[in-house]
This record gives structure tokens, sequence and C-alpha cells, in this order.
DNA sequence: GTTTGTGAATAGTTTCACAGCA
DNA sequence: TGCTGTGAAACTATTCACAAAC
């Protein structure tokens, strides 16, 4: 089955398959299955196999997966074998957060780049980042940062993405409850943190 | 089509509709349409028209959708009619991110409740909210909050998530990037940060 | 014997196109 | 005429079951 179109829903659950994976190799573990994998996730081995079979390549039959070569192949497809710098915009409650956030390092990725409007934190540093002037964000071309996460009020969401746009940002990680509107060829994909709490009492019986 | 069941996209996107409807109406708009609507909120107008049909009586042929019935409809079909109290665990830098973020009130939410293990956050007060010792969880019960909001590290977020069950809370929002194996009948829904943007780079052409 | 990889079957979701109502 | 509501068609994703590989 290679070579066909790859399921967003594929993509989207690589990264778990990949945190798995690396989980049991940190822990000793060399080499896994579809079985063991899924039972850690949660998920169906079946889904595993399915999702790996896009690409080819993954195990050996009736042996398993080698961890090391999963996590390599998944990495590299996910683009996630060069690590990532990437920028943050907004550094309030929530940027501040992210900006400790110590998540994004098990994937490869580095906060190297801060902005603010407030004059009062631009040119401080929070957790060693250096916090610079939103309207300097044009100078972040030279850098070769290629990803932005969003962080910044509601109102100011879409002009902020477009200067991340035109600072040559490529994908944006949005977490304003707002849709963006982007160019052809960049990549949004928005966390609304409200919308997904919305829908919990939907799915608990008696409110 | 009424009385069918409910695709898990379609409830998926009642919250974005919602918003939509809000902030229309906070505009002081009395009545809109699929296509008003639509272009918006950045989805197609049938989409919205397909998702309503699933549960009949939203608008008028020829005519469109009454913003506050609209808005009303929606928040019984997602429970948010009635507002929701949730209990936060985890007062660290995401936590208290959280707690002071303005979000949540647009679907009625509130955090009434704040838990923490550190000896020195216990005891004092963030964006107004008293934040207790995690130990004493269980009291809870009396207070009628059936909704927490995960916000502690990845190795405490299943014994915390066991705890938060044996409180009472029915529904889980949980930022902790790991399965949570909860009995039964409770719904956790998982937002995993730094997961979505792992799956960036693949979206973004030349890494 | 074990476990992968994958066509085929099933299920779920999106999109269309238009009947029916205001 | 304009807009909703919805069956039917098209598409996408999940699940099964088993042949092939070790």
């Amino acid at each position: 089955m290679r070579y066909r179109k790859i399921p967003d829903e594929t993509v989207r659950r690589l990264p778990a398959y990949l945190r798995g994976a690396m989980h049991l190799s940190r822990g000793g573990v060399v080499s896994t299955s579809s079985q063991e994998l899924a039972a850690l996730l949660g998920v169906e081995p079946w889904q595993i196999r399915k999702d790996f079979s896009y690409f080819g390549d993954f195990g050996t039959p009736g042996v398993g997966y080698d961890l090391g070569h999963l996590i390599s192949r998944v990495n590299k497809i996910l683009r996630l074998n060069v690590g990532h710098k990437t920028v943050l915009v907004g550094v309030g409650n929530l940027g501040s957060a992210l900006l400790a956030f110590p998540g994004f390092r098990t994937y490869g990725f580095e906060i190297a780049a801060a902005f603010d409007i407030d004059r009062r934190k631009i040119g401080r540093r929070k957790a060693g980042v250096l916090i610079e002037d939103v309207a300097a964000l044009a100078g972040l071309r030279a850098r070769g940062i290629q990803l932005g996460i969003l962080a910044v009020p509601e109102t100011a969401s879409q002009k902020t993405a477009e200067a991340l746009v035109k600072a040559g940002i490529k994908g944006i990680l949005n977490f304003a409850p707002r849709r963006i509107a982007v160019p052809r060829g960049i990549k949004v994909i928005t966390i609304d943190i409200a919308m997904d709490l919305a829908r919990l009492p939907y799915y608990v019986p008696a409110g």
C-alpha cells in the first residue's frame, strides 16, 4: 500500500506513536510490537499497523518493530529529524507558560525567540529567552525560524499572523479562539482550549 | 432527520458555531444565515446546515436563523445553558495561565476551585481562587463540581485523575501528554500541545 | 507459532443538489 | 426569490481477517 495519499488522521496519530516509542526506548526496550505500543497508548494494534502501512518499511513480520528504526522513521516522516526553532509571539499568561513548557523538547522543538507588544516586557528575559519588540518581527527572516506560536489576544491574532507570514513563518500554532486567514502554503493549527472544554458537558450525563 | 445518532464531528463544531453566533449577537445582529456564519468562521454553509439538521428546529427557510434562538438551542444541546463550575488541579505555569484565562467565561465556565501539591502555594490565592491541598480533593464532592481541568506533570496525571473521579468529577480536560485511564461513564478530552506542534512540520514544505 | 502488512468490508463524514417553505 | 433542511452520492477512515514473512 505504498505511495498512497496519507490520511490526515494518520498524521495526527504519528506523534503519539513517536512519544510511545521514545518512552519505551528510554526504558531500555529495544524492540516492540503493535500490540505493546497500542496497549501503552490506549489505541488498537491494527490502527498502528495500518497507519505505518501507508509508508512501508517499518517492522518485521513475526518479530515486531525495532524501536530505533521506528523512531527515526517517524521522525523523518514528520520532519522532526532536524530540530526546529520556533518563535513565540505574546508573552502573557499563556505565552509565559509555553516558554517554560518542557513538552516541546520531546519532539526537538526550541523556542528560540519571543516577541511582545508590552514595553515593560521588552528587553527582559523569560525562561532564558529575550523578549523582543513585536514591531521588529520582520527581523526574524534572517534567523531561519519557520514555525510560530501565536499566544496573543484574540483581537490581535489576525494582524500578528500576517506579520509572522511576512517574517517568513510557514507554520503557525494558534491559541487564539478565532479563524486565522493566511496565504496558500501556510499551515495553521489552532488549539482552542475553551472550545474543547465546551464540548465536555455534552458527554457528561446529568449536567 | 431528527433523532438520529449525532456525529462526533458535529459536536466538535457546535462550540465554534456558538462562538460565531455570540460574536454576531454582541455586534447587534439579530438574525443570520448559514452563509454569513460560515464566512465568519471559515467553514462551508452546508456543513452548518447539515450539523443543525441532526437536531431540527433551528432556522426558517427563506429567512435564516434567529440568533437568540440559535444560541439558546446550541447552549442547551451542549448543556452549557447551566453555568459549569470547574476545578483546576496543578497550579504550575500552565495551571496559572488557565486560572487567568478569560476564554472559559465565553461558554459559561468558572474555575471555582484550585488544588496543588506544593506547600508553598497552598493557602495562597491566584486570580482570586484559593489554592487548596490536593490531598483534600475528596472534599470536592459536596461542592457540586463535575468538571476537572488537569494541569499536573505527566507523572502525576493518572493518580490525580483517579482522585478527581473519586471526588465525583465526571469530565476531565487533560493537558498531560499521556493516556488517562478512567472508569466507564467518565469522559476525558486531552489537549496535547506538543503533539499538535509536532505535526506542523509535516505540512510545511521544505523544513 | 508469532506478528506484520494490507486488500476488502464496514462505518462515518462530507458534499451535492434540490424539494419545500417563507 | 432566498434560504433552510435533508436524502443520496461521494469520499474518507476504521475495522476485519488472513496471507505472507520470520
